[in-house]
DNA sequence: CAAAAAAATACAATCTGTGGTATATTTTTT
DNA sequence: AAAAAATATACCACAGATTGTATTTTTTTG
């Protein structure tokens, strides 16, 4: 158990021009900027750096050029099984750009409540606006760059990233009718959030599309919670006429609906037919592989931290860009077509 | 669709010593120590820094200053759902206290290959060191305070925070004894890593007191992944003289275990108990709830925090803390006492 | 009330870089 | 060979704070 030794008083730019004989100013133009100094001076100079280990005090940097190359990210502080799959993707795709682009990440987990600071921060990235529309704002009165993933703004001039629930979901009703279901009842996520919303939406499209219309009891609200899902999916089960196929706005609460039916002894897919929404693994592990629809997260985040560095860059002119990215349908054992069903 | 309106040329003490009609130093003192400056231009002082909305440049103070207030989580870079509940758990224990205590949380994915830079970083939190010792002890080295966490390092002098793997694992398996099986396999992580190992060793243990002698076949080592999980439920449940009870080194596993079992016809818990390690929330949403090993991460997570925050603080003298914290059983269905499972 | 002590404040150096400009040096052109 | 152009480098003024020291102001005290 060794004690390691003070490391030595930190080498500045100072002692690199020293070492090399040159000017301070020579060894900064040396370490920015490749093309100015040439020959002897520049050799002389990466010597020193190297034998003194010189590393640059990014605080210097950052004060000298008033530039950070810090992202944060800001999302919120949100549990759960589900959530974390999610937040996880975004931030390990997030993770990886930055790292591949030398930009530092800063995390910022948020609640309705925190105000944050963006001090030292280069830009921003939202991912999943919550009560927090102020803090957004107060993000664009900065002038900091800043980019909002998983939300489709469209009131502010930012650039956004967002993906198609509306579209996603109408996919997956089609397909639902596709294997000739018309019983199909629609279990919605908490409608303040625009996702649940939007594939509130899309279910709708699909039916009206294909003239269906069912009745209002077909769609229940809830708050994307197990519980709230487990009501929803004992009274559509327990209807008169029950639906032959439930379409739930996410795989959490498509896996509560799963439950509910082996406790009630409906089979799947044989009695219903069941599509969730995010493609979370854990749709995998119970016995009936859950059929959902997949959401780009991955690329959604590399998406903003690309289009990020390009508003940090600066020199472009800030065109605002809002994207919609499609979503996949992703089918497994969940489903069966209504002839089949009655075996 | 407003445009915002480019910000202000940045406001600087200056302009607050000029408006308040002081010295750029008495704001200063002003900001920080609270008792140097009073009375009337202390007063004007704060009145200024309201009036123009001054925000001191972190730049700038960490440069004169020579310290950071940001912390590097290094974690690694793993997928999975599993994965990802562990290490968001961690993420948000960690950022809730750094929030609480003024501190930046800056992220780093690492794999056994990246090589990263502690630039401008005040302190560093290692959670999982995987293949990276070097990366520890080039921060060791750079005299950045670090903590270690879920790792028990002792050939190092750096503090650390562990959980008590062997304890958690003895504990199951003297529980599943006290049910009457004496017929427990275990089924084992990668064993490079510590936690695998030790939960192996606390198995090993309560056999050993409870003088349980089982044969080699009843040990399975893998690498945690579902895939060898399934093969080696399946080796487990088709010996001739089956356990009656099995213990794994997670909770993916021990799910895994489950659905094997579901297969071929054996019941949990009539035929078989089973005991996973994490108390991920999957365990949960199965037909049976899973009996598991709860380990605190938040308060791991929040502790390393605490510790490296007095780390930080720097005027301690730097004693050497090793922790080890208690895992906790929690019982749910996935057990039943040997005796009565003849039903 | 003046002198001494204490407190408050201003000045200037420092932290470590960047970047514009002036000067010195080299290269190219005529 | 001289003039013009291009290039390399040094010098210096920043960036925005902190902090030790000198100085001024205030308070205390004999």
């Amino acid at each position: 158990m060794r004690r390691q030794k003070e490391p030595a008083k930190n080498i500045s730019i100072k002692h690199v021009a020293k070492l090399a004989g040159v000017s301070i100013s020579t060894v900064s133009r040396v370490i920015n900027k490749n093309s100015a100094v040439k020959g002897k001076n520049r050799t002389q100079v990466l010597e020193a750096v190297k034998q003194l280990n010189y590393q640059p005090s990014v605080f210097a940097q950052r004060l000298a050029t008033g530039k950070s190359n810090v992202v944060a990210l800001v999302i919120p502080r949100y549990e759960g099984i589900f959530y974390s799959f999610y937040a996880l993707e975004l931030i390990r795709g997030i993770g990886t750009l930055c790292e591949a682009l030398k930009l530092d990440l800063l995390l910022h987990l948020t609640d309705t409540k925190t105000s944050f600071n963006l001090k030292g921060v280069g830009g921003i990235i939202f991912a999943d606006l919550i009560g927090n529309k102020h803090q957004l704002e107060e993000a664009l009165g900065s002038g900091i760059p800043t980019i909002v993933i998983n939300n489709y703004v469209d009131h502010l001039e930012v650039n956004c990233i967002a993906i198609d629930n509306a579209g996603g979901a109408k996919n997956a009703v089609k397909y639902l009718i596709g294997l000739g279901h018309r019983l199909i009842a629609h279990i919605s996520g908490d409608l303040i959030t625009q996702a649940a919303s939007k594939r509130l939406e899309g279910y709708e499209a699909a039916l009206k599309e294909n003239k269906i219309s069912l009745p209002a009891e077909f769609i229940i609200k809830t708050d994307y919670s197990r519980g709230q899902a487990r009501l929803a999916a004992e009274k559509l089960l327990k209807l008169s006429r029950p639906p032959t196929a439930i379409f739930t706005a996410s795989d959490s609460m498509a896996l509560e609906v799963m439950a509910v039916a082996r406790e009630l002894g409906v089979r799947i897919p044989e009695d219903l037919s069941i599509v969730g929404f995010d493609d979370n693994p854990s749709g995998l592990y119970g016995p009936v592989a859950l059929t959902t629809v997949r959401q780009p997260l991955i690329k959604m985040a590399q998406e903003s931290v690309r289009e990020l560095s390009l508003l940090m860059g600066g020199t472009k002119k800030p065109i605002t860009k809002k994207t919609i990215l499609p979503t996949e349908l992703i089918i497994r054992e969940s489903c069966q077509s209504v002839s089949s069903s009655k075996n």
